[in-house]
DNA sequence: GTCTATACGTGGATAGAC
DNA sequence: GTCTATCCACGTATAGAC
C-alpha cells in the first residue's frame, strides 16, 4: 500500500500484491480456457502479459498459487447463491429456489465448476493442499446450515432431520448434480433433478409445534 | 491366443494382449497409491516389471491406457453392487440396501474411487476421450433404472416419478456423497446421508394399485 | 524489484540393435 | 517382438545482469 514511491524505476514497477491478483486471474482465465493441467507459470506469465520470471517472486512454488486460488477466488462466484426466504410460499418452492439459485451461478460459469473440480482433485493428492477441499466442504455445510435456519425460523417451519444431516444431503445433491452434469452436459436434466430434490427435502419441513 | 508359438526367442517372450492387460494393471496399482499424475509411461512399466519401450508396442499412446482404464477396469469393481431385492422388506430398507452396497464397494477400494474420479477429470479435458465420462454415467443409469424395475416388480410397487428421474437422484445422491467424502473422508457422515436419501427415495414409491 | 537466460529434471515417444 | 539408448519438448525453479 504505502511501500511504493515508484520513483525512477528502468523497468514498470507494479506491487508484488497486484502482480500477485494478475497471475491468479491470469491462471483461472488459463484454467478455464485450457485446463489446469495446461496452466503451467509460462502459460500463465504469458496470459498475465509478465515475464516468466515474476512468477517466483510472486509465489513461492505453483502449490502457493493453487492454495490461493483454492482459498479464495473460485468460491467468490458461488457466495451468492443463497437467496432470500419467502415465507409466504411452499417449502418446496423456497428449496427449489434455494437449488436453482446455485445452479443458475454453475450455468452462468461451467468451466469454473470444471475448474473447480480439477483443483479440488489435485489438492487431495498434494498433502500441503489437502486441508483446503475439507475447508470447502466445511463453508459450505456452514452456509446450507445457516440458510436453514433462516428458513426455518422465517417461514415457521421445522425439520423433522438433524439440519446438519439435511445440509449435508443438500450439499451432495448439489455437488452429485454437477458431477452428473460434466458427463452428460445436459442442463434440462440437471434442473429437473435439482427440483426433485427440492420436493424431497420440503417434505423433511413441517409446520412449527405440529406433533 | 493361438498366434505365439514362441520358440527360440532370446528374450523373454510374452504376448502384447497379456502385456497390455498387465500394463493396465500396473497403472491401476501406480495411480491408486500415488496418483495419476504419477502414473506416468515410465512409472507404469517399472511397476510391471517391463523396460519402457514396451509400453509403445502395446499401446499407441497413453491416452489408449486411459482409454483401457476407463471403458473397462475400473467398473467392474462396481458391477457387483446392485443387490437383490427382498420383496417382504420395507421399501426404506430395499433402497438404503442398494446404496449401501454401493457404499460398502466404495469403503473396500477407497483409492480406486479417487482414481476414477481423477481419471474422469482429465478425460473431461480430452476430446478424444470426453465421450466415455457421458458413456459411463449413461451405464449407471441404465443399471440404477433396470434395479429400479425389478425392485417395483419383485415389491409390488410403484412410483411417483419418472424412473429415469429417480435413478437420475440415486446416481447424483451417491456421486455427491462419494464427493463429499472425499473432501472431509468421514464414512459415518457418508453413511448416515446415504441412510436418509434411502428414505426419501423410498418415500416416492407407493403400494401398486393405490390411487 | 524486474527481467533474461539458463539450469536441471522428466515427460512421451522413437530409432535401431538384437 | 523385445529392449536399449536417445530425441526433443516442456515443466519448475534459479542465477545474475539491470
Amino acid at each position: 500500500m504505502a511501500t511504493a514511491p515508484a520513483g525512477k524505476a528502468t523497468k514498470k514497477h507494479i506491487s508484488a500484491d497486484i502482480r500477485r491478483e494478475r497471475l491468479v486471474a491470469a491462471a483461472l482465465r488459463v484454467m478455464k480456457r485450457e485446463g489446469v493441467a495446461a496452466a503451467t507459470t509460462r502459460a500463465i506469465c504469458a496470459e498475465a502479459d509478465m515475464p516468466h520470471g515474476a512468477f517466483h517472486y510472486c509465489f513461492r512454488s505453483k502449490q502457493e498459487l493453487y492454495a490461493a486460488l483454492l482459498s479464495t477466488d473460485i468460491n467468490i462466484a458461488l457466495d451468492g447463491a443463497w437467496p432470500a426466504v419467502t415465507p409466504q410460499a411452499d417449502p418446496t418452492e423456497n428449496i427449489r429456489t434455494l437449488l436453482r439459485a446455485y445452479w443458475s451461478a454453475v450455468e452462468a460459469d461451467p468451466e469454473a465448476q470444471v475448474v473447480l473440480t480439477e483443483l479440488v482433485n489435485l489438492a487431495l493428492r498434494e498433502p500441503e493442499l489437502s486441508e483446503l477441499p475439507a475447508w470447502e466442504h466445511r463453508a459450505y455445510l456452514d452456509k446450507a446450515v445457516s440458510y436453514l435456519e433462516r428458513f426455518t425460523d422465517e417461514a415457521h417451519l421445522e425439520l423433522t432431520i438433524d439440519t446438519r444431516a439435511l445440509a449435508e444431503m443438500i450439499i451432495a445433491a448439489l455437488s452429485g448434480v454437477i458431477s452428473s452434469w460434466l458427463s452428460h452436459r445436459d442442463n434440462g436434466i440437471a434442473l429437473e433433478t435439482l427440483d426433485n430434490f427440492a420436493a424431497l427435502f420440503a417434505a423433511l419441513t413441517r409446520p412449527r409445534g405440529t406433533v
